[in-house]
DNA sequence: TCATAATATGAATATACATTCTATGTTGGT
DNA sequence: ACCAACATAGAATGTATATTCATATTATGA
């Protein structure tokens, strides 16, 4: 129990804090932040409605962590993969691609933050607490349109407007997650995704 | 006052009607349904809260009414663009232009959709009440689709993955549109639908 | 002008939560 | 086994807001 070492206490602490998490991750993904009580969330994690104040001041400020762990886990996932060393075109198609691996993860993600403000693409700061899950894909975005930016410049992609390029190709990704969370489909969902890849990339590179 | 014509009275009601309906989609489209109470409807329409009672059953309704004229409109506005007699090519770009103009119109409508449903893009039937509004989104895809596998089919068009071209493409048009309402400007937001256009149908022309 | 019907009103009621609080269990050290 | 310290429980409280309803206002036509 000496101070440098974490006790079990707060390992199960954390464990359960994680849970909780978890469950309410699931909830607010399938029915949206305004349909789930904090009642449904005591259900679901097998705790009483007091116990989850324990954890967590308020309704509010648990969405946000996990509004936060979302956007945390989407840039770790994807920032990396527009910072190689590979090509321009290459980048991209690995961004597209990462999309299959990701989704089953992120998707409840995805799906929970749409539910609860309508848009992954910014939007003017809804709240405030928004900041950080804003800025992320702002920064993901940003990083995006670079490596567009970066290919034009070094003459082996096609020259088009990079803001409409990037918007579109985002947007897609998310709408075709959304869409194929339908009827989980791995065998399709790679398959959408490679034509996605070949859409977007025939557009930039000249046969 | 005979049985085949409208009276004043009933005029007087429609309209009142339509007002409330009017102030309330700018709520809605505003704030989200969930953060908004009929007590700000009642304010904003300027009617007393009992008075909305009298003309929609309850809260849910009024939405659904909303959600339904929606529909209506923009079948009524993007349906016929695919159904002149125009070449394929055509029919696209003049889909895609035309939401320059149905744009400040239908931003409320979609913003109001988006602010409670999360997309526009068609998922399972939320509720059950949605369902109106969900079978004219499927119809508009059709046709959309129809209209392209018909183009490769008389081979104007090249040959794509129809379904992913057509997510992409509504996806994307309803990204910008939400994107473009941040800062309003007409100018840009022609350009910006010029772009996308080009953007779309370089993909299904070949040079 | 008055009686009646139709509308509009907003205070009162009902309900659905978020949040708090006290009682009850549980754990780990002695 | 006993005692803190801490964790959990779920009933009680407070609040926001959808909905109702008794009353007031207005319109209609005799």
């Amino acid at each position: 129990m000496d101070n440098d070492q974490i006790t079990r206490k707060e390992r199960e602490r954390i464990w359960h804090r994680t849970e909780i998490l978890s469950k309410a991750l699931d909830l607010f993904s399938e029915k949206g932040f305004h349909n789930v009580s904090m009642q449904d969330i005591a259900v679901r994690s097998e705790y009483a409605v007091g116990t989850l104040y324990n954890f967590f001041q308020s309704k509010e400020q648990l969405f946000e962590e996990l509004r936060n762990n979302c956007a945390d886990k989407i840039l770790h996932v994807l920032g990396p993969i527009l910072e190689t060393d590979e090509s321009e075109e290459q980048k991209l198609r690995n961004f597209i691609k990462t999309h299959s691996e990701s989704t089953e993860e992120n998707l409840k993600f995805i799906k929970m933050y749409v539910s609860a403000y309508g848009t992954l693409t910014p939007t003017q700061s809804s709240s405030d607490s928004d900041k950080k899950s804003y800025e992320v894909k702002a920064m993901l975005i940003n990083k995006i349109k670079e490596v567009v930016n970066t290919g034009i410049a070094k003459k082996v992609l096609k020259p088009i407007d990079t803001e409409i390029y990037v918007l579109s190709l985002v947007s897609s990704l998310q709408a075709f997650i959304l869409e194929s969370s339908k009827s989980y489909d791995k065998a399709k969902v790679k398959r959408g995704l490679a034509n996605l890849e070949s859409l977007f990339l025939d557009l930039l590179i000249s046969k």
